[in-house]
DNA sequence: CGGACAATTCATCATTCGTTGAGATCGGGT
DNA sequence: ACCCGATCTCAACGAATGATGAATTGTCCG
């Protein structure tokens, strides 16, 4: 079993490894993922990986490229004005970590951003492209890229302990009510 | 130079490592650090390592170790009543991760919170020792818990922007004003 | 049907890692 | 003065890692 060779019918195998290597990401971090690991959980032989990925660097990267458009992601959130944005982004904050499709990929590029220069890039780049140069300029008063970035990392502090270290009492609150307490909380960063 | 055998004089390498242990676990997350990169920022051969502190994982529990009270902590963040929990907790939070001699120990703490089962364990058994059981009964309201969880969110939230990604509006914010506005913020938490 | 190309595995290399045991040197008690 | 234990380095082991190049098999186009 395991013949050499190519397989007989057609088989998403690079999509495959892609996600094997997301969710392998996800658990263990950039460096204790393992690149036999990640082919081991896409059932295929470890040179695969690299045929289709490069290095391991390259393989990271790919993983947390997210198919979101920060214009989107902006308009989406100012749609109802600034007496509504920290809701909204709650709301649409939740609504995205509790997908499954695009879990894993917060889970590594926020566990990457710990770990890795490059992932803590990219996040800087991600909110510096979505928040300060989108949406502060529709908001008044002073500090405006600071009090935005209070915000998120509100957000960010949630996702952290309720899908990463599993406090409890945030593991275990549903999504909608946790956007909601949060909303609240932070919708005076918006409107001051 | 570096001769074999004891060195004379009297120094105090088993901290030295310790503090090299922090520093590196803090900048590299668990897996990231080797014992060898250890060894070398303490001028000291690898082997010394595991004299002192046995297995890797017996050196990181011993850097995450904090030098904190657990009931210290919740005594005085509610030392001024209800009506200050969240700003104190602000407060002391943010002057506690300025420290120098404390910083690497949190940061070490984060990281491992996010790589390795051992840190994000030892996370959540800090913050139930702390909040859940001894602030949240002097507390009103439905949701006790879940509240003081949100609160601890936002505060570790920025923890992670401002030491960890480094975002600039979060990074070259004064540590006192930070702790004024997320304390304004999270104080309902308390007091709803 | 034949050949070019993509897909896939095998075998292997050079590093690096955590860990161990033996030996060398120093300090302090008696 | 002597010796025991604490301190420290050396050399090395086996396992695991990222990466490479050759070989094998399938697909598809002409």
């Amino acid at each position: 079993m395991a013949r050499i060779g190519r397989r007989p019918g057609d088989a998403d195998t690079r999509g495959d490894i892609l996600d094997a290597a997301r969710a392998t990401f996800a658990v263990e971090g950039y460096h204790g993922a393992t690149i036999r690991a990640i082919a081991a959980a896409a059932e295929v032989d470890p040179a695969l990986v690299h045929h289709y990925f490069g290095t391991k660097e390259d393989l990271f990267a790919a993983c947390v490229q997210l198919p979101a458009r920060p214009a989107e992601i902006a308009d989406h959130v100012m749609a109802a004005g600034p007496g509504e944005a920290g809701r909204r982004a709650a709301a649409l904050f939740f609504q995205t970590w509790e997908a499954p499709a695009t879990r894993d990929a917060l889970l590594t590029l926020l566990r990457g951003a710990m770990t890795t220069e490059h992932g803590s890039a990219t996040l800087r780049e991600f909110f510096g492209s979505v928040l300060v140069s989108r949406v502060a300029p529709h908001l008044e008063g002073e500090d405006v890229e600071l009090r935005i970035s209070l915000a998120m990392s509100h957000l960010i502090g949630v996702a952290l302990l309720r899908y990463v270290v599993e406090f409890p009492a945030l593991r275990d609150a549903p999504a909608t009510e946790l956007a909601a307490l949060v909303g609240d909380r932070i919708q005076p960063y918006f409107t001051p």
